[in-house]
DNA sequence: CACTCGAAGTTCCCTAAGGGAACCCCGATT
DNA sequence: AATCGGGGTTCCCTTAGGGAACTTCGAGTG
């Protein structure tokens, strides 16, 4: 499909897209912070075909984002969350936040994640990392920074 | 390419991929946010195919995200967030908080955002919304929910 | 009125990515 | 020696994305 290529963009939410932008890497990420770390337990779990799983899991890896780690002496592995890649679930929690505001319906939502911290149902919620106030698309100016395009 | 749709998953991420998980949408949303929202300036901006801006767009509109608005008594038209769209933008910004920290490199975010209320140059972080504290992947317990699948 | 312009798509062909199923490799177990 | 099961690889088919040309429609110009 000659896909156009997102890394040489000017923009972090581009290069963000390089790096789990392709269907299903999102999934995936899921999958392993879940505890479905394994490749037949992801491809069933999931039903995506083996060789995009494949592909998929090495670009992760490639990225940094995922670590393959022998489990056995036979050749046996799971996958594991780097420390970049446990950012990366962030990014997962809040998009689960927007589905179970915006698509859940009735049902509500499939997924509940309970805060060690005070051990209540929760969700997250964007904060300034300055202030502490609350901070949305609306809230905020962009500014060319120091790695803008020429 | 028969692509395998997430609609159906009891999963709030995969129901959030499939209305922004095909490539290039978060970066139409992206440029509708910063203002670049005009069909043209959007292609442009972006280098993508006018087909598939064209198909993005339709996608974004039935899935209430954004919305079309004449400004003109000729056809034209600008693209616009609705209200589920802003809260996409969240997304969007941690997105670019995490490319900031890991991709950026040497040159340094592309693009920085001043808070209003305190009108620093700040990033998102996120926040337990029922007691305040930091929330991170490692933070949480998953359980199933109310709309978990059978 | 005929002509041009520019925004906003639409159409067409070509290439490459995803789906799916079959196949392969390799160490352990029987 | 034969089987098993995890972890892939290979192959073919279909379809989505890229790219460029073409269309449409109202406004402005001479």
């Amino acid at each position: 499909m000659q896909r156009t290529n997102f890394r040489e963009m000017a923009c972090s939410i581009a290069r963000t897209l390089d790096v789990i932008g392709e269907p299903w890497s999102p999934l995936i990420l899921r999958d392993v912070w879940a505890g479905v770390s394994r490749f037949d337990q992801i491809q069933a779990d999931l039903g995506i075909s083996r060789k995009v799983l494949t592909e998929r899991l090495n670009h992760l890896i490639d990225q940094g984002v995922l670590e393959r780690h022998a489990y056995d002496m036979r050749p046996r592995y799971e996958y594991r969350l780097t420390a970049k890649g446990a950012e990366l679930v962030d990014l997962l929690m809040v998009m689960a936040g927007w589905g179970d505001k915006w698509l859940a319906g009735e049902a509500g939502p499939p997924v509940l994640y309970r805060h060690h911290a005070c051990g209540e149902i929760s969700g997250v919620d964007l904060r300034c990392a300055h202030c502490g106030e609350p901070m949305h698309a609306g809230d905020v100016d962009l500014l060319p920074g120091p790695g803008a395009a020429g």
